[in-house]
RNA sequence: CGGGAUGUAGCACAGCUUGGUAGUGCACUUGAUUUGGGAUCAAGGGGUCACAGGUUCGAAUCCUGCCAUCCCGACCA
C-alpha cells in the first residue's frame, strides 16, 4: 500500500471518549472509531488485523474438521422462545418487529439455529459427530458498553458447535476444539490462562475460559503460586478457613453500636479485626428474600448462591426489603430473630464469639456462637481471596485479571432436548444429540494483542497479526534516487508476496517513523541519503538499527520474515 | 436502572461563576525557509457553542426539558 492516495491518518492525541490504552492507540492509530456506545467502525488497518485473527481462526477450525456456515443476525424471537432463553437473554436483546408485527430479535449467540440446522442432517447415530462453525456480527444490548472493544453491543464472533451421538463423543468433540483453541492463542502471541467458569445463560455441563492476562481485564482470574488450578473468581471453590485453637464459648450480649452500620465502623467500634465479625446480606432470590452470613472479611459469591438455591435470579434486595425481614434499617442485620430464611458460608459454622447484627437500629450481638441462631442451609457461598489455600493442592491463591477471548461450553443436551434434536440409536430407539458450543472474539483478541504488546511509541503487533509486515519509508520524497530505490525495493517485495507499506507522503521523517511505530509495523527498511553509497537502514520496531546494501535488502527482509 | 461528569472547528481544550464581536494548541490551505525522530515564520479557511423551548434589548453563558458520550455501581453470555 503507497500511503499517499491511501485512506490513512493518525491522530497525535488521545481522544476524550475512550478510556483503555490499547483502545486510544487503536483509535489514534486509525484502526477503529467508535460509532455509537459499543459499536465501533473497522477502518482498513483494523480490519487488516481482524482478518489475520480471523484467517489463523479459520485455519485452525478446518484443521479439525469443521465446515463454515453463516447464519443470519435477524431471527424470530420464537426460536429462543422455545428454546427458553428469552427470558434468560431478557433486555440484553435487541429486540424489532417486522411491518406485519412479528417479533424478531438479533442473535446474541446462536445454539438454537445450529441446532434447527443439524436436524436437517441428523436421523441416526451414523449421521454423528460433525461440527459447524461460523464467523458472523452479534449483538448483545450491553448495560454498559465500555472498554474499548472488549465490552461492546455488536461484534463479530466465530462461534462453532459440535453434534455427536453420547456423551462420550462429545468429550472427543470437545477435546479437538479446545485443543485447536490453544493452537490459535498461541499464534496469536496472546500471553493467556485457560480457567474453569460458570456455564451461566449457556447451560450446559462445563466451561471454561480462555483469558488473556491483562491488568485492565474485567475477570478475576484464581491462580495457584505452586500448582496449575486456574478458575475464574465467580466458580472456584473455597477451603473454609478453620480456626487454630478451639476456644470457650462465651455468654452472648446485646452492645449498643450507634451509626456503625459497615464492617469497618463496627469493627472499629469493637476495636476487632473484621475476621471476628459476620456480615448478613439480605439477596433478592428470584424475588424473595433470603439472608446469606459470610465472615466479615468475605464476599458473597452470587454465582454460588444462585447454584445453590437452584435460582435463575439473584441480586442484593433493596432497603425496603431489609427494613421489612430485619425490622432495623439497613446495616443491622444478623441470623438471629430474622424474618428470611438463613443461609450461611461454611466458614462461618466454624467461627466462635463473633459478632453479628441485632436485628435491632444501633445494635449488635457479641459472642455469638453458631447454637445460638438456626439456619436453613450452609456451603460454599463466598468468594475465594487472595493468600487462601488452594482448593487443589493446599498452595497459596493469587489473582490476576483477564479479558475472556474465548470460551468453550459442553452444553450436553439441553439444547437438543428443547428444540427436539434426536436421532435413533443401533437398538431404534429415539435419543437426544450431545452438542458442545465454542466461541471466540477476534476484535477482543485484537485488543488484548495490543494491550499486552503497547509501548509509549504505539502498538507492537505480532508479526502474525500485523496490518503489514514491512514498511519503507522515503526520507525525502524529492530525491529521485531515494523515490526510485524505495518503489523498486516496494515491487520486489509486494512481488514475493510479502505486504508492504510505502511511506511515500511529502512529510518530514520523524513525522513517517512516528506513524509507523504508532501503527505498530514490525519491520522498516528506510531509504535516505545512504543510498547514494548504495545502503538503506532495517529496523526491527523495538530493535536497532541497521545499515544494509540495497542489493541485500530483499534477502535480509527474507531472512528476517520467516513465513 | 441508581450515582457522578461532560457535550464549543477534524482532534484536545479554554470561555460559562459576573449575559454584550466565538478563542487557543494540533491538524488543514498558500508562500518562504527547512529536510534522518511529531519543523519555523507569515498569511488564510473552517463552528447552528448537542438539541428544543424559555427568560432577556441581547444567551455558548441564566432557567426548563431532552438527547448523546464517559466514569462509578448494579448487571454480564
Amino acid at each position: 500500500m503507497k500511503l499517499k492516495n491511501s485512506f490513512f491518518y493518525t491522530l497525535r492525541e488521545n481522544v476524550r471518549d475512550e478510556e483503555l490504552v490499547s483502545s486510544n492507540l487503536l483509535v489514534r492509530a486509525g484502526f477503529i472509531k467508535k460509532s455509537s456506545a459499543g459499536v465501533y467502525m473497522m477502518l482498513p488497518l483494523g480490519l487488516r488485523v481482524m482478518q489475520k485473527i480471523e484467517e489463523i481462526i479459520r485455519q485452525e477450525m478446518d484443521a479439525t474438521g469443521c465446515q463454515e456456515v453463516l447464519m443470519p443476525s435477524l431471527i424470530p424471537e420464537e426460536v429462543y422462545v422455545s428454546s427458553g432463553r428469552r427470558e434468560g437473554f431478557g433486555s440484553s436483546m435487541f429486540a424489532l418487529k417486522d411491518r406485519k408485527g412479528q417479533d424478531y430479535v438479533l442473535g446474541p449467540t446462536h445454539e438454537e439455529l445450529f441446532a434447527l440446522a443439524a436436524k436437517m442432517k441428523i436421523r441416526s447415530y451414523k449421521d454423528m459427530p460433525f461440527s459447524l462453525y461460523q464467523m458472523q456480527t452479534k449483538f448483545r444490548d450491553e448495560p454498559r458498553p465500555r472498554f474499548g472493544l472488549i465490552r461492546v453491543r455488536e461484534f463479530i464472533m466465530k462461534d462453532a458447535y459440535t453434534f455427536d451421538a453420547d456423551e462420550a463423543g462429545l468429550d472427543v468433540a470437545y477435546a479437538k476444539q479446545f485443543n485447536a483453541y490453544k493452537n490459535i492463542m498461541d499464534r496469536l502471541h496472546l500471553d493467556y490462562r485457560i480457567v474453569r467458569a460458570d456455564t451461566g445463560v449457556m447451560g450446559g455441563l462445563l466451561s471454561e475460559e480462555f483469558q488473556a492476562i491483562t491488568p485492565i481485564g474485567e475477570d478475576v482470574l484464581v491462580l495457584c503460586d505452586s500448582c496449575d488450578f486456574a478458575s475464574n473468581i465467580e466458580v472456584a471453590p473455597c477451603i473454609p478457613q478453620k480456626p487454630e485453637v478451639k476456644e470457650e464459648e462465651k455468654e452472648m450480649y446485646l452492645e449498643e453500636t450507634p451509626n456503625s452500620r459497615t464492617i469497618e465502623e463496627v469493627a472499629e467500634h469493637f476495636h476487632l479485626d473484621a475476621k471476628k465479625f459476620v456480615k448478613t446480606l439480605i439477596y433478592s432470590v428470584d424475588g424473595n428474600p433470603v439472608a446469606v452470613m459470610v465472615r466479615g472479611d468475605r464476599d458473597v459469591n452470587e454465582t454460588k448462591l444462585r447454584k445453590m438455591l437452584n435460582a435463575t435470579n439473584v441480586e442484593l434486595a433493596d432497603a425496603d426489603t431489609v427494613v421489612r425481614v430485619t425490622d432495623a434499617q439497613v446495616g443491622f442485620a444478623g441470623p438471629i430473630g430474622i424474618k428470611c430464611p438463613v443461609y450461611a458460608d461454611e466458614e462461618v459454622l466454624y467461627m466462635q464469639n463473633f459478632i453479628v447484627g441485632a436485628n435491632k437500629t444501633g445494635y449488635h450481638y457479641a459472642n455469638v456462637n453458631n447454637k445460638d441462631f438456626t439456619i436453613t442451609g450452609h456451603g460454599d457461598l463466598r468468594n475465594i481471596m487472595e493468600g487462601d489455600i488452594c482448593p487443589k493442592c493446599g498452595g497459596t491463591i493469587e489473582f490476576k485479571h483477564g479479558i475472556e477471548v474465548g470460551n468453550t461450553f459442553k452444553l450436553g443436551t439441553k439444547y437438543s432436548k428443547a428444540l427436539d434434536l434426536r436421532y435413533l440409536d443401533s437398538s431404534n430407539q429415539l435419543q437426544d444429540v450431545w452438542m458442545g458450543s465454542y466461541g471466540i472474539g477476534p476484535a477482543r483478541a485484537m485488543a488484548a494483542l495490543a494491550e499486552q504488546n503497547a509501548d509509549e511509541n504505539g502498538i507492537n503487533w505480532p508479526i502474525e497479526v500485523a496490518p503489514y509486515q514491512v514498511a519503507i519509508v522515503i526520507i525525502s520524497t524529492k530525491d529521485e534516487q531515494q523515490v526510485a530505490e524505495a518503489e523498486r525495493i516496494y515491487a520486489e517485495l509486494t512481488r514475493k508476496g510479502y505486504e508492504v507499506i510505502l511511506d511515500d507522503r511529502d512529510e518530514r521523517p520523524g513525522v513517517k517513523f512516528k506513524d509507523m511505530e504508532l501503527i505498530g509495523i514490525p519491520y522498516r527498511i528506510t531509504v535516505g541519503k545512504g543510498i547514494k553509497d548504495g545502503k538503506v537502514e532495517f529496523k526491527a520496531r523495538t530493535g536497532e538499527k541497521m545499515d544494509v546494501a540495497v542489493e541485500d535488502i530483499i534477502t535480509k527482509v527474507q531472512e528476517t520474515i520467516v513465513r
